[in-house]
DNA sequence: CTGAAAGCGCTTACAG
DNA sequence: CTGAAAGCGCTTACAG
C-alpha cells in the first residue's frame, strides 16, 4: 500500500542497498545519485519504515513507561519531563495504567517485552521481586523513578524522603510549633510512607518533642482517604496547630477540612505539604509544601535510560535535592493558641 | 539473544509454521504437539516478536495519542480513558506532547507513521488544514477529542460547547444574578473559546440582559494568566456578582483573586467553572462546575478508534452530555450587593 | 495434521 | 561508488 524502498529504489533507477545509504546518511555514493534518491523519495512520498528497521537493528527506539496512577498531577509531570527527553532524542513513549495492580503490572511488562521496547521507567511502586526477576529475563535497562529498590546496579531517582520530611517537621518547629500532626501517606509503603514518618519522628525527638501517636493519621496520599482521616485527627487531636502532610493532596484535604470546620489556616492551623504540584499554587492560601522536582526526575530518568541503551554501561542512582517552598500555609504560633476561643473541645 | 520460534520448532521438535500455528490459535495440529510446544516455550522462556509479527500482519496493535500538554490534569484524564480500554482491547498506547507547537506536531505525526501506529487520538487542538493533509496520506483511522473539525469523516468526541456554556450562565441568572462576568479562555479559540462565548451572550440575551463587553475577560484556561485577566476584570468591573469561567483553572484562578481582596465566595461572588477536575473537589469552597466526563469521552474515543481499526467502517461523532455539578461556589443573590459594603469603589 | 518456502521492508556484510 | 544476497522473526498460502 504505501511505498516501500524498493518503490523509490525503482523510480531512482538505483538498488535497494543504496536508498537505504542515503537514508542512513552512511558513505558511499556520488552527490548525483543522492539527489536522485531524494527526488525519487519526494516525488512517491516515501516514508520508512520503522517496524521493519527495528526488526533488523533490535531497536525500536521506543522506551515504556510505567506508572499507577496516569491521571494524577503527580504522575503526569513525571510523563511530561520523561517525554520531552525522550521525543528530543528520537524516542517515543508508551504508556501503561498499572492501577497499582500487581496482576496488572506484570502483564504490561510482557507487552512491552513483546513490543520490544529499548527502557523502561518504573515510577512510584514499589519494585517487586516477581518485576525485578522479568525485568532482568527482558535484558534491557530500566531505571526507577520516585522510587527505589534494594537491588544492586538498578538506578533510581528521587529525593530523600526521611530528610524531606524531616526538614518539613523542622521547617514547623522553627515557627514555634510544638504539637505537630502528621498527615501520613499508606503506613506501610516502604517508599513515600515509612521514610516520612521516620523523618517526622525524628525532628521532633530531635527537638526534644514527645512523640504523641495521636498525632498520626494515615491516609492514602490521596484526596477522599485523607479528607476522612483529617477529620479524624482534628476530633482526636483538636489541640494541634500544625500538619506535615505527606502529599499535596492530603495538604489540600486538610485545608478543606479545616475549612468546614471553620478552622483558620494559618492563622489557627498551619500545613505544609509534600511534592509541589501545581495544586499547591492553586490552594486558597497557596499551599507552602516540600517541593520535588518531578518534571526535572522525569526528564533525568529518560535521559539516564536513554544514555544506558545507547551505551549499555550502567548508570548511578540520583538522589536529587528537594526545597521547601514558602506560600501562606505556614505561620509562627501565636503566644496563645487562638484555637481554643473558637473551639471549645480544646 | 532472545529465544526465537526457530529456537522453540527445534526444541519441540517440529516446524516454525507448527509453532505459529498453535501460537496463534489457529487449528491444524494434534493435541499432542500443542502440548509439546507449549513445554518447550515454556522450558526455552520463549516470547513472540511483536515486531516481526507486525512487520507482517501490517499491525502493531499500538495507537496513538496527541496532547497540547501532557501535563494537565485535563489531558491525562482523558489519557487515563484511552489507555484503559486500549489496554483492555490490546493495544498499547504511544504519548505524544505537542506543546501546542505546530512544527511538533506534524514531527510527531510522521513519528508515528514511520512507527506504522494502527490508529491516532487528536486531542484538544485544531485539526488545522497541514494537519488533515498527513493524516490522510497516513491512511489510518483517527479519531478527535475535546475538539472537532469541520472534515466529514473525521469522527469527534465532545461537549455542546457552546450549550454548555450557555447552561452555566442561565444557572447563574435562575440563582437572581445579572451582573454576570465571563472568564473566556483564548478569543479566538473555535473550539474552546468562540462557543462558549457565545453561550454566554445568548442566554443573557434570551433573559433579557444586556451584554456588557467590560464584563468579558480573556485569559488561556490555564491558571497563572487568568489570575491576571480575574485582576484586570475585578478592578473593571467590581459590581459583577458572578462569574462564568471557561475552566476549572480559571474559576480556581478566581477563587485564588477573590481570596485575595477579602471577597467572599459565594457570599459576595458566585463562580461556577468549566470541566469538572478533580481539582474542583479540591478547591475552597468546592467549586461549582460544568462538568466534562473526560475519563469516558477519553475511553469512548479509543473504543471508536480501536474499532474502525478491527472493522475498516467508519464511526459517528458523538456529542457526550455535560451535566452540573453543583457544590459550593454559587449561591442565590442577596437582596443587596453586600460586597458593596466593603468595597466602597463600586 | 505437518513442513518447506516465500515474503513483510528493511540493513549490512561481501564482492566488484 | 554500487548491487546481489542473506537475514531479522515472524505468518501464510501451498503441497502433501
Amino acid at each position: 500500500m504505501n511505498p516501500t524502498i524498493k518503490d523509490v529504489a525503482k523510480k531512482a533507477n538505483v538498488s535497494i542497498a543504496t536508498v537505504s545509504r542515503v537514508l542512513n546518511n552512511l558513505q558511499g555514493y556520488s552527490e548525483q545519485t543522492k539527489a536522485k534518491v531524494y527526488r525519487a523519495i519526494e516525488e512517491i512520498g516515501y516514508q520508512p519504515n520503522a517496524i521493519a528497521r527495528g526488526l533488523i537493528n533490535k531497536k525500536t527506539q521506543t522506551i515504556g513507561v510505567m506508572f499507577p496512577t496516569v491521571s494524577s498531577l503527580f504522575s503526569s509531570e513525571i510523563l511530561h519531563g520523561v517525554e520531552d527527553f525522550a521525543q528530543d532524542n528520537g524516542y517515543s513513549v508508551m504508556v501503561c495504567n498499572t492501577d497499582s495492580d500487581g496482576k496488572r503490572t506484570l502483564k504490561y511488562l510482557q507487552v512491552l517485552r513483546e513490543k520490544q521496547v529499548d527502557g523502561l521507567i518504573f515510577s512510584s511502586e514499589v519494585l517487586k521481586e516477581e518485576y525485578y526477576q522479568t525485568l532482568q529475563q527482558m535484558r534491557i535497562p530500566y531505571v526507577l523513578v520516585s522510587t527505589e529498590s534494594g537491588y544492586d546496579h538498578v538506578p533510581y531517582i528521587k529525593v530523600n524522603d526521611f530528610q524531606a520530611a524531616y526538614d518539613a517537621v523542622e521547617y514547623l518547629i522553627r515557627f514555634g510549633h510544638r504539637k505537630i500532626a502528621l498527615l501520613s501517606g499508606t503506613k506501610h509503603d516502604t517508599i513515600a510512607g515509612i521514610p516520612r514518618i521516620e523523618g517526622y519522628k525524628k525532628a521532633l525527638e530531635n527537638h526534644g518533642i514527645p512523640i504523641n501517636e495521636s498525632y498520626i493519621a494515615y491516609g492514602d496520599f490521596l484526596f477522599d482517604v485523607s479528607y476522612k482521616a483529617m477529620e479524624e485527627l482534628l476530633s482526636r487531636a483538636p489541640d494541634i496547630t500544625a500538619i506535615f502532610a505527606a502529599s499535596d493532596e492530603m495538604a489540600i484535604a486538610a485545608i478543606s477540612v479545616a475549612a468546614k470546620y471553620g478552622i483558620k489556616v494559618p492563622d489557627e492551623l498551619s500545613i505544609i505539604g509534600y511534592d509541589d504540584l501545581k495544586l499547591a499554587q492553586m490552594s486558597v492560601p497557596p499551599l507552602t509544601t516540600v517541593r520535588q522536582p518531578l518534571y526535572d526526575m522525569g526528564n533525568l530518568a529518560s535521559q539516564k535510560l536513554i544514555h544506558m541503551i545507547k551505551t549499555g554501561k550502567a548508570e548511578s542512582s540520583c538522589i536529587v535535592a528537594h526545597s521547601i517552598v514558602e506560600r501562606q500555609t505556614v505561620r509562627a504560633i501565636s503566644s496563645h493558641d487562638k484555637r481554643d476561643i473558637h473551639n471549645p473541645k480544646t
